[in-house]
DNA sequence: CATGAATGAGACTTCATTCAT
DNA sequence: TATGAATGAAGTCTCATTCAT
């Protein structure tokens, strides 16, 4: 029987791809340079542009690699059998659970994708909008069971809806220090609540 | 009588701040150059530096021109006698107003500082902050008063809030053509509804 | 009355297309570094951009410079009255001479352009061909005249007659210590007597 | 009875060099990468490296290849029994059929090597002046011989005869679609026409 | 104030060559 | 032999900023 070996071959596009994270969170896409990336994963420089074809396509890749994942969560969330408060729940628990698991990661989508998605030559921006209606889909038939109110329009609930995830996020992401465990926890119910109940008091009950 | 005046001086210091707006827009702040500003402006290259002393500091002036009066606006809507609702919807006119006034501008702010964790965020944090925080007490106000439900934070609530504006705002700014007059006035109302009364239907009248 | 400034302001292109001519001869296009055009003009790197978009366009503009005057000097030759090896004569005589004035500008011709009219996106072809096309109209005219034979085809003479005086300009490139100014002139005798009179021996006299 | 072999050997070197010459004539010497060899021979990336030391040292084995079998071409023709004007019809015949058998060889030796005055010109300097010096001691006995007039120097006579060849073939380079099998034959007789007897009509006969 | 030429550091990208397997 | 990942030294081009006029 052979001896498994004692060293695993490390896979360098990976290593690239979680630097590369690092260091766009750190110091962002426009202000890093290439350089870096490849310092951070310890890898020579043009080993860099053995895997990826420009800096670009690194953060591309690492953009698609997320938000396919949360595409898939939207929909799972979407086709379950919770009410619509719980499938809002779950997309902003996978959110905040992403961020929670790396929040970098979160950082650059937000900071460097999901901002600037224009300039970027629009390049995701099918993908995004493809999350936003996912969302409204969901508003949508909660309208049609008579769950959720007509007035707010599904698309408009929806970015709301995200507009608020994201922002949340982006205080963390601000100011990251100071966010426990709870917090985040906690802001998965806070998000859907207000979004949900809304900020006032109910008058009657 | 007043003198026609043979030509009206121009103020050049003016026109390349509203030049750079077009081209920020446009290009995005790292994607342009200085020389695409003075072009944009009609002016000489060497004009620039001559009012500015760098890149930097005219996203800077843009900035700061645009997010004080927002903070004025803040202030006085919580100064006013209305509700909390008519708080809110006074901040959401407000933003919403100048985006209708000049889009440009909201969509420099929003993609260029507001969500630019890294360089502009960073410089400008605190300012940003002050807004929240304004709004935050506008939501403790109100909570203390009784009409807001205690259960969302202050804090939280003001991130809910200023989220939406901002994301349906990134709606728009993705996605230009399709907004009527109709549609911007209608935001306002949607958003406070959605924030303060919430999607779901009141099962008691 | 104004003195006249005793220091004449430098035309900075003009110095950097000159300094290309010495380092394309020196070095060769390809092995060159822009660095090499910039330090033989002593000027700043970045000027070489200023007035040229890329390294490609000083060859093209040096290139240009000398071949329309070529084209002129061969127009001229045609369009003078003397007979056709006269005009043979002064259309070597031209190219013998822009050598003797300035080699390396015919060595970058030779070596950068001319031989390699196809990798270059044959962006030059066309001139090229211009200039064979007039030696050949004039070798055609010859022959109507009855001064030339019939037998070889004017293209195909131009082409001799073109690639004898180039071969002889390429030997001096390789091994251009050995050329007097005697030979120089010389030349352009041979290389008439060689085209228009032929190596033997004439039969009768 | 030979046993038929179940697969044939590939000679790789051989399957790298040809690749290498339809390469080097496409793309230029300098323009192409060793991977565009690579991939054009179907071999692996470094199999190039182990059967060649560098990218220059494939093109100095294709140009030795086909220059030494031009040099014996051309000894063989002097040591004919032939007129000098035969000799020279050998040469050029030589190298004529040498383009019609493989155009792409012929071109990467005129474009790259013969004309390349810095790199591989100074490198082969002294092979390519021997095939002159060849020519020109063809020129030198028909002198002697009486065949040919003494007032061209048989060094200038050999660099007129050789330039012709070479300018024809550059014609056919740049412009390969237009060359009939028979425009190569007759090239053989007029280039020796032009060179031996000129483009003068003979008044006399 | 105004102009735009001049500067030069710095970034991206390429690619010949090496090397471990 | 054969493979292709890995290396890193260059080189081109950009562009913020300075400066002389």
């Amino acid at each position: 029987m052979e001896r498994v070996r004692a060293s695993v071959p490390v896979d360098k596009r990976r290593l690239i791809l979680d630097a590369a994270v690092r260091v766009f969170a750190r110091q962002g896409f426009h202000t890093c340079r290439v350089a870096d990336i490849a310092d951070e994963a310890g890898v020579a420089y043009g080993l860099v542009y053995h895997y990826f074809s420009s800096k670009e396509e690194i953060l591309d890749t690492l953009f698609l690699e997320r938000w396919d994942a949360m595409l898939a969560a939207i929909a799972e969330a979407d086709a379950s059998a919770g009410s619509p408060r719980d499938k809002l729940y779950a997309i902003a628990a996978f959110i905040i659970d992403s961020y929670r698991h790396d929040p970098d990661v979160m950082k650059v989508i937000i900071v460097e994708v999901t901002r600037a998605a224009n300039t970027f030559g629009r390049t995701h921006f099918q993908k995004i909008r493809d999350a936003y209606a996912q969302i409204a889909s969901i508003v949508a038939s909660a309208q049609a069971d008579g769950v959720f109110r007509p007035e707010i329009t599904p698309e408009f609930a929806a970015m709301a809806f995200y507009g608020s995830v994201e922002q949340v996020l982006s205080g963390w992401i601000f100011d990251s220090d100071s966010v426990t465990e709870d917090e985040l926890d906690r802001a998965k119910t806070l998000i859907v609540e207000t979004i949900c109940h809304g900020l006032e008091r109910r008058e009657t009950v």
